[in-house]
DNA sequence: ATCCCATGTGTACGAGCGTACATAACGGGG
DNA sequence: CCCCGTTATGTACGCTCGTACACATGGGAT
């Protein structure tokens, strides 16, 4: 019986429920298999998080860390000489374009704020972490929006299986910047060759 | 021992379903659960939909048709001279300002769709629709832009608990129109008084 | 060294679930 | 009028679930 004293057993319950719910969505989301996906007994998982909620809150705030990561592989985004709409769009296409369990992961557990009000401060705090970024390349307004189009963006390829069109997001980016097309000397309106399908 | 035979038991059962997931969302959605709402036996919902998906198919195919009404209810989208992105924010007011459950639930069912392959080729229609109508105003492109930030003006508002901002969605949705502001002589960058953060 | 409590473990209960299936009623076609 | 397939009904089985709780354990404070 080992593996009495163990002090990151509540991390370890974390990271189990994350893949728990990459495989078969917050639906197979139990006590009972995260602990079987945990390898610790089922009193393990009841006693670190009296409700599922808890555990969709503690799972939710790691894997913001996951598009964070994306965002961090990517430094263009902060380089205020860098084309905005087109780095976004490259990040999108990067982050749709791996492994797609880990954008279902994200957007089931983002998602479920829906119904869930314990999610929706997280939820938030992904929004403001994001819209910050942007908004230190504009204004707050137009971070909102480009915050907003991302999520409309993305619901349509995850929601619908469209392929992810960076062309099509870059133009749509583009157009959400304030001033007429002045920030990178490219008016809108002038569709590039679509270099993604 | 009445209702036997009972022609309309099938619409009835959907109905029902649709104010299940309405109350208690997806998650409370069973075969039992519905035919308690209905006020019919188990033996009738595994009868007419033997599988859960099926029912959740016939409800949002159902449940979209709300968003039309609401749609139909504004005769002045379809109207070229009117201001499409006044219009369409007022539109989205008043979905998002009625009956918040309503909206939930069209969402709910729409979102499931990230879970539920079975569910995306409805999801795809109900964006197909809203993009053929827009469409007619403007040309294919924008319309797909439009209705991705319609849809996450609408994540942002259901899932951070943020209020609606009409304001906001006007301006958002004129940058989007693609030429230099010459449609309704209004010019993109002058922001109205920001009533929200 | 001892005590105490946060932590870990095993088991049981009652409820709800999908599913299967044997049977009953109905009503249109013969 | 009767017959038969579609529709409707009731019940039961096996499973998973959240929850509760009694008991074991071990390390830090004293």
């Amino acid at each position: 019986m080992p593996r009495r004293h163990d002090p990151e057993r509540r991390q370890r319950i974390i990271d189990a429920a994350i893949r728990v719910v990459a495989r078969a969505g917050i639906a197979g989301l139990s006590h009972r298999s995260v602990a079987a996906e945990a390898d610790v007994p089922l009193g393990s998982t009841t006693y670190h998080f009296t409700t599922l909620d808890d555990l969709m809150v503690a799972a939710l705030r790691q894997a913001n860390e996951g598009f964070a990561r994306v965002v961090a592989a990517h430094p263009a985004l902060s380089d205020p000489e860098s084309d905005l709409p087109g780095e976004l769009a490259r990040v999108l296409g990067a982050w749709l374009g791996g492994d797609r369990t880990g954008v279902e992961l994200e957007y089931e557990l983002y998602l479920a704020a829906l119904r869930r009000p314990a999610l929706r401060p997280v939820a938030a705090e992904w929004a403001e972490g994001v819209g910050a970024l942007l908004a230190a390349r504009t204004d707050p307004v137009t971070a909102r929006a480009l915050v907003a189009v991302l999520d409309g963006i993305c619901l349509q390829v995850l929601l619908t299986d469209t392929p992810y069109d960076e062309a099509y997001a870059r133009e749509v980016l583009t157009r959400l910047l304030p001033a007429p097309g002045t920030r990178d000397g490219r008016g809108p309106g002038s569709l590039p060759p679509p270099t993604a399908g």
